[in-house]
RNA sequence: GUGGCUGUAGCUCAGUUGGCAGAGUACUUGAUUGUGGCUCAAGUUGUCGUGGGUUCAAGUCCCAUCAGCCACCCCA
């Protein structure tokens, strides 16, 4: 018997009441890459897992428990991406493309896959928009990547979105913090809770982001990483904030931030959103000194950032932009009489080439029926196309606004309606 | 992966101590022979998330399962 399917977990489907803002907000970030000299690149939705194990960190959460790794007819093991930069470097290493000279800038927009919990603004398969711009330690570069976001979300008109900064130094800061973070909780080792204690052993970073009441007052007193960087991260962080003050970008420090990924360096920034709850973040991104070189590529800077389109378009959603838009035809014909169908095919057709979107049902048959789709369709006119306007060759054509009408040649309505 | 709340018409939801499955909205038609929006009238729409159990009788009670949401976790 019939058989119900239903659509795979932490899975959903955009209908057309919501694609109309899919594509426009997919289209600005188009643009605003644009203007910031990127061009769009576009790889696989799956490579093989041991990428994104080596990249990603296989301490990680994302590698650990939330790829969906899959073997092939030939037990090769790949998994679903589960993030963008990555991919984008492998290319940037398969494809030489250092050779090109100068900074790659590219940006992406897909799916990206984790294996876990849906909640509001979590989901399984989710939809990233990112930037890389490989070949470049300039701190222009970093302030560039964090301006081109900011301007996209700007462009949006989100208003509740702030900018949080910090930098993670280089590999020397690296190590001299976690030896500082290691020394100044020894002592405390029995006050943290369970997850805090591997941290300790395996990415003591990672300590700063726990909730738990008690982590987070040791968290209060534990040393700061902008303490630990040399001079030398020292100068690039604050250029960075000197170009961005430049560009007129606002931004707050926050020395706690992380980011989950371990290939980060430098500087790292986080777009957040207060009323998401805890899926707060709306974007975020920071520097990957090393990860090319990891990747097996000649060694070479790169910074980028990426973004979720659901949370974007829960925020637009929160701070009601964008509500109200939908596809709408230009014209909707009603046809009276089953002899007017046949010269109607030929005038949709004719406004059609013209670039003028055109809608008819042919299940209605009544005026009144064929009107008031037009209204529901939202249609900017109605073309009637009955006996009297195929004797005359004068069609009427209805502003369904204002409800005004006049007859006009086939020749008249294309001058008024095309592009 | 852990804990909690919820699941009834396309949508939003009501459904009393277990006793004929409802409202609003949407949709279709009519009032108006070829003119929409407002109004009025009539009509259509249900595996009550799914599977089992208790009972004379289950939307309601019990168990399991699936899904959504919330918190944790993680992050986009």
């Amino acid at each position: 018997m019939a058989v119900t399917y239903s659509i795979p977990r932490g899975t959903y489907d955009i209908l057309p009441d919501k694609s109309f803002i899919w594509q426009y907000v997919q289209g600005l970030f188009r643009e605003t890459a644009a203007e910031f000299g990127y061009s769009e690149i576009v790889t696989p939705i799956f490579e093989n897992a041991d990428l994104f194990e080596r990249s990603v960190g296989d301490t990680s959460d994302i590698v650990e428990k939330e790829m969906y790794k899959f073997h092939d007819k030939k037990d090769r093991v790949f998994a679903l991406r589960p993030e963008g930069t990555a991919p984008v470097v492998r290319s940037y290493v398969e494809n030489s493309m250092h050779t090109l000279g100068g900074i790659q800038r590219l940006y992406y927009m897909g799916p990206m896959f984790r294996y876990d919990r849906p909640q509001k603004g979590r989901y399984r398969q989710f939809y990233q928009y990112g930037v890389e711009a490989i070949g470049s330690n300039h701190p222009y570069i970093d302030a560039e990547v964090i301006a081109l976001q900011y301007t996209f979300l700007k462009k949006l008109g989100l208003k509740n979105i702030q900018l949080e900064i910090n930098s993670l130094g280089n590999k020397a800061s690296t190590d001299s913090y976690n030896k500082a973070l290691a020394e100044y909780y020894a002592p405390h080792a029995d006050k943290l809770c369970y997850d805090c204690s591997i941290r300790l052993e395996k990415n003591p970073r990672r300590l700063l982001d726990c909730k738990v009441p008690t982590c987070k007052e040791l968290v209060a007193e534990a040393p700061v990483m902008l303490d630990y960087l040399d001079e030398e991260c020292r100068t690039h962080f604050e250029s960075v904030q000197t170009y961005l003050k430049g560009m007129g970008v606002e931004y707050t420090i926050n020395p706690r931030i992380v980011r989950g990924l371990d290939y980060y360096t430098h500087t790292a920034f986080e777009f957040l959103n207060n009323y998401l709850g805890s899926q707060n973040a709306v974007g975020g991104g920071g520097r990957y000194n090393s990860l090319v070189e990891q990747i097996g590529g000649k060694d070479a800077p790169g910074i980028g950032f990426a973004g979720g389109f659901e949370r974007l378009l829960l925020s637009l959603e929160e701070e009601n932009l964008f509500m109200g838009n939908s596809f709408h035809p230009d014209v909707y014909v009603a046809v009276l009489g089953e002899e007017s169908l046949l010269k109607a095919v030929h005038l949709m057709q004719q406004l059609r080439l013209k670039g003028i979107k055109v809608e008819y049902d042919p299940d209605k048959n009544s005026m009144k029926a064929q009107m008031k789709a037009a209204d529901k369709a939202h249609a900017t006119y109605a073309l009637i196309v009955g006996e009297n306007e195929i004797n005359s060759g004068l069609y009427v054509l209805k502003t369904l606004t204002e409800g005004k009408q006049e007859s006009l040649s086939l020749e008249d309505i294309i001058t008024r309606l095309g592009r």
